[in-house]
DNA sequence: AGTACATGTATGTTAAAACATTAATTGTAC
DNA sequence: GTACAATTAATGTTTTAACATACATGTACT
């Protein structure tokens, strides 16, 4: 996939413009593979995020507030997919007695099942991003960690 | 913005696992920053991606089969968007008296002389991505290419 | 206690994306 | 020339994101 066959124009600027394309590119790349690999599972990009920081918090609870947090897409709809996945049994959700505007969400035996299937599979696709070496993908982590600032 | 603190699990389990978070992550922070730029001309990112385009086609026109194969998220609106454009004058569409199946769309005047005004705004956003440099860029491309093979 | 203000979550609304289907036109085989 | 496949756009539907707002609870202060 070469990217300026691929995308918008035919000539960069100059090396820092083709690096914000290619990122944006590459991301959407990234993307589709794990939301297709995702959905044999019934699941949203989202909403596997969030069962992530569940596992990561088990056996505690975690806040709507830390999920908005902690997700990647800041955004407002935690608790509508905390609801979607509370339907499909993979969180319970209690309101905290300490607090009584807090909602404490945990993951189910049956979402962390869910999560070990996924893994197994998450496992496989990330074969494919081992075209670059482990030298090379720390390199990559420390200048997009510098490109942000 | 330190990626272990800010997103999902406290651990990565290998720098390839985090350079796929990292390159998702810094692309909602570029798409973010983008779409903030943009809304001031009350355009949308793939609104502007296809102006874009069709600027680098300018004086001949595109079909909408071309826009959609060069438009960075794999889509079916280019019609909804282009009609879009077209309410606002940016674009004119007019179909192909040859194949009467293909649809023209070429940028206007105004289209022009608005990414013209927004050119001068993008290299601003731009120099925020200065913090890496040149030869940094052009190691980030190189990896990000190889990454996709 | 009472008021003002902050916080946490849910919801309503609007806009956009994802995906499938339809409709119109053209190309091809016979 | 007719039947059928292929191409190109547009449209319908469902899901998801973005943004604003509402509502309940908690905190600080008088």
């Amino acid at each position: 996939m070469q990217l300026e066959k691929e995308i918008v124009q035919s000539k960069f600027k100059n090396a820092w413009q083709k690096a914000v394309v290619n990122i944006i590119f590459t991301s959407s790349w990234l993307n589709s593979q794990h939301s297709a690999m995702l959905k044999e599972f019934g699941l949203s990009l989202q909403q596997f995020n969030i069962l992530r920081i569940l596992r990561g918090q088990h056996p505690n609870p975690a806040t709507v507030r830390l999920l908005t947090e902690r997700m990647l897409d800041k955004m407002s709809n935690a608790s509508r997919l905390v609801e979607k996945l509370r339907q499909k049994g993979l969180v319970d959700r209690d309101i905290c007695p300490s607090d009584r505007r807090q909602v404490h969400v945990r993951i189910t035996a049956k979402g962390l099942d869910l999560l070990r299937r996924i893994d197994a599979k998450m496992d496989i696709v990330e074969q494919n991003f081992k075209s670059i070496t482990e030298s090379e993908a720390a390199e990559l982590n420390r200048i997009l960690d510098k490109l942000r600032g």
